[in-house]
DNA sequence: CTGAAAGCGCTTACAG
DNA sequence: CTGAAAGCGCTTACAG
């Protein structure tokens, strides 16, 4: 380690006291033009940098602003499953929300838990104290809701739904945009469109399966229960819905997925079943990730505002730090992107 | 920000000084039995857990270990492209890094930089103090790597070359995947084999490459250099590559992509010419990522070992901070998968 | 084995 | 406008 520069040594250089030097940094009160200028090079010169530790001791404030991702607190880790494809979306939104957040001046940190039998939540943070905490796609029943909520620490959750006095959350409109392609789906024509979403687990599966309903309900027609499937957000569910849906219901000609994930899924078990896209079913997907344009055929799907996202989960949360009243819930709007995986339905 | 419970709290509670129960908490020197049990049971009763800020600040050290991902210096963020597909790989590499990591006590910090002119980086980190940094898939020519350098921050590489007293790297045998695959398509047949691969900018894309070259060696053959080409690691440029190659070299009968996404880009431009998997060419890839399964046909790749790696990253790195001499660099063994893109040649 | 004291690097009233 | 002093919460020699 390189000796460290300390406030004392550019006080030195300056031929100032170390309050000055504090002061010129955090810009506060006002000091002389002449002393700043002095301290200014002095800084320069030493290259001096405040040491965050001694900072953050003094302020009783954290700099640091945690980050948790779709997590399982049975593990407790916050990247565990970002290597799971059913969250390659978020990835997206992850890398808005480092900027926005780095651009404030705070640090990203992925805190670890440690088991702890003697808590009340079967485990512990370490106690780095946080600014703030942003949770993505976290199941609401995740006892770290708790601890957060209980530690008052100001968060904000994308994609699931806690709401109080220092916690918010944003999510996109996952109604209306499978409300978009069903309608698509409906106005060309098909009428036993199926529907594959994760309702039972996963509110913005719920959500997307609710778009569903209302697409049909706005043009009148019934939704057919035998073409809701229950599938989890990943390919091999996907696959295996599909592969049950065909086997058991071969009338159907579109196919709703939840997710472009599982519209990969059951891209295969329609191949495998020697079934064309979109020529005898067509099929529709949420997310819009990079693959999509790459599939065969190319994928209609949901297009996710992902800066948007980022950028008001940011916002919300450095509010809810500044102890502004959190206008939650936040909903950004989705679009129909339309290619070539959707046409009319065979005669 | 409900009250902080001190270790004075503490010692209050268990009747014996401040001392003490930093002995405790630190397994350092011996506490009498009796005094030891007050202690615990305080911290129980209290709920008390050490503040990391103060800590830091006495220790002069951090527990913060800096990750960092094929970032440009440009925009100087550590996630920013972690959301290009071209990488989905090393997120389930860094899943494990982050167990590891957490399990010896570490928190895990995406570092901002800042850009600064005054300095010789032309950016600098802010100055929390860094136990070590875990750099993966840096560009060796990346300024960072010489500000970690210049700070003496432990550090370690993945998929970079850089090595000195405080730094190590660890990687896949990518020579040995590439040329285990090459292999293949050799024992299968094939002498007309294309490679796609990024050996202009890419360290992997030229130990790949090598490995080609070692397969055509190994087995009396010449490399035709009309068949190789170079392609960044993603979808889109595989696309390119592949669409040039089969127009320009329509006798080719197998190609390797270096990555699965550039595979995925070259099965569009071979559908779009009419060209069938595995019947007319054969097709390989590298990472094994979870779409090889679904792909039509599911993709022939190469296996890299996830939890190797990150395993190997995070000891070296404890190593380097523990200042042992480190035992760079670590390479990790590849596999070649079979699965149904690769067949003989037509006759 | 244990406590009193000093000190990590910083900021913030408090005087001037 | 600016400096001396106190203090953030912890650990670590130093005595005992």
């Amino acid at each position: 380690m390189p000796a460290l520069v300390t406030s004392q040594d550019v006080a030195r250089v300056a031929s100032v006291s170390r309050a000055t030097v504090s002061r010129v940094i955090n810009g506060s009160a006002r000091v002389k033009p002449d002393a700043r200028e002095r301290v200014l090079a002095a800084i320069r010169a030493t290259g001096y940098k405040p040491d965050v530790a001694a900072q953050e001791l003094v302020r009783q404030q954290s700099r640091s602003i945690a980050l948790g991702l779709f997590t399982k607190v049975d593990d407790g880790f916050s990247l565990s499953t970002i290597g799971q494809p059913g969250y390659y979306f978020y990835l997206d939104v992850l890398r808005h929300v480092e900027h926005e957040i780095t651009d404030s001046g705070y640090d990203i940190v992925l805190p670890s838990l440690t088991r702890d039998e003697a808590s009340p939540q079967g485990f512990t943070w370490n106690t780095r104290r946080l600014a703030g905490a942003l949770m993505i796609a976290l199941p609401v029943t995740d006892k770290r809701v708790q601890a957060l909520r209980a530690a008052h620490v100001p968060t904000v959750f994308i994609d699931s739904i806690v709401h109080d006095e220092h916690m918010a959350y944003i999510r996109s409109d996952n109604v209306d945009g499978v409300r978009q392609t069903t309608a698509h789906l409906l106005a060309l024509g098909h009428r036993r469109i199926a529907i594959l979403s994760d309702h039972n687990t996963a509110l913005a599966g719920l959500e997307r399966f609710l778009g569903y309903h209302q697409a049909f309900e706005g043009a009148g027609f019934a939704v057919d229960p035998g073409l809701v499937r229950q599938s989890l957000f990943n390919m091999e569910d996907g696959y295996a819905a599909a592969n049950a849906l065909v086997r058991e219901r071969p009338d159907v000609t579109a196919i709703v997925a939840a997710s472009d994930l599982m519209a990969v899924g059951v891209r295969r078990a329609l191949r495998e079943h020697g079934l064309r896209v979109p020529e005898d079913i067509s099929l529709t997907g949420f997310d819009d990730i990079e693959l999509c344009p790459f599939m065969d055929p190319p994928l209609t799907t949901v297009r996710q505002d992902r800066v948007a996202m980022a950028r008001g989960a940011v916002r919300l949360l450095l509010n809810l730090i500044a102890g502004t009243p959190a206008p939650s819930p936040l909903v950004v709007p989705t679009e129909l992107v339309v290619r070539a995986s959707t046409r009319p339905p065979p005669p």
